[in-house]
DNA sequence: TTTGCTGCAAAAGTTTTGCAGCTGC
DNA sequence: GCAGCTGCAAAACTTTTGCAGCAAA
């Protein structure tokens, strides 16, 4: 679990007042989850996770939540092959995903916006981001035969 | 739709047989219809246009036969929010994603494999491959208000 | 002739939605 | 008090699968 400060968390809670929405437990706990893991959950995973703190959530208030909180730019969604999985981070990023474990990694790797620049110039296209996706072996999988924690599972 | 020179589809098939799987009207025509476009369908979208030279073909040796071409290398899966695309162009190379109208283009733009040596040492993971997705307007629905084709659909 | 493949239909798995009651503001 | 939200359950959708018959090699 990461770290995500509280005062943050008030901030977003308070942005979302602001546009006539209320502010629930449930989506309280749902935000906060997924903000302070950079593990990328399923909606079952969030779900989970959440009814330990909420116990009588249910899963359509945590797929609904998510939806919203995407929509309002508090979260970001990440299409797997299977499911869609959230972030926590919205500023653009990009991602390693461990083709042993299925395991998705932030990287700390800068934008290059010259190379948005290139494609804009040569496609003439207007190219607002750009998310690069790295795959391979993470390092626990390298160095173990078998798969670190799963295989290729949420 | 794009050229797909006959030769290399039979060579395709010859690969198949090698393997012990058997060339049939629906594989064959799947196959080449999804080589043949730039589209990246969907399933849905494979399963109509492969109807129309092959009447009785059904959903599920569809499905089938899209998870087997993948396996065996000879197309691409392209994960969207919403449904699994199938990509004809099974070498390594980047998308742009139109914000507006939904279409995936395929760009020209060279891999950089420094990148991901960058990656590899920061993070110590094997990094053996990267895709990088484009966001924007694509050039039609920039000129137009209205989105060119199709909003965000199939 | 022998497998592998197909069509059909049912099932599985994820995500959405209708509704009656509840709760934040 | 009112509008928005929740839990529950049913439905919608995409994808997978069991099976009996068919066909590629």
């Amino acid at each position: 679990m990461k770290a995500a400060p509280r005062a943050e968390s008030s901030r977003l809670l308070a942005s979302l007042r602001d546009q006539g929405r209320r502010v629930t437990d449930q989506r309280r706990v749902i935000l906060e989850m997924v903000r302070s893991t950079d593990t990328h959950p399923t909606a079952e995973r969030v779900y989970h996770e959440v009814k330990k703190r909420v116990p009588r959530v249910s899963l359509g208030t945590v797929y609904r939540n998510l939806k919203l909180l995407t929509e309002q730019g508090l979260l970001a969604e990440l299409a797997d092959g299977h499911y869609t999985r959230y972030d926590g981070k919205v500023g653009s990023h990009h991602h390693f995903r461990c083709s042993t474990c299925g395991r998705i990694f932030d990287l700390d790797e800068p934008l290059d916006r010259r190379l948005e620049e290139r494609v804009a110039s040569r496609t003439g296209f207007e190219v607002r981001d750009h998310r690069i996706e790295f795959f391979g072996r993470c390092a626990a999988c390298a160095r173990s035969r078998r798969p670190s924690r799963r295989q290729r599972g949420r």
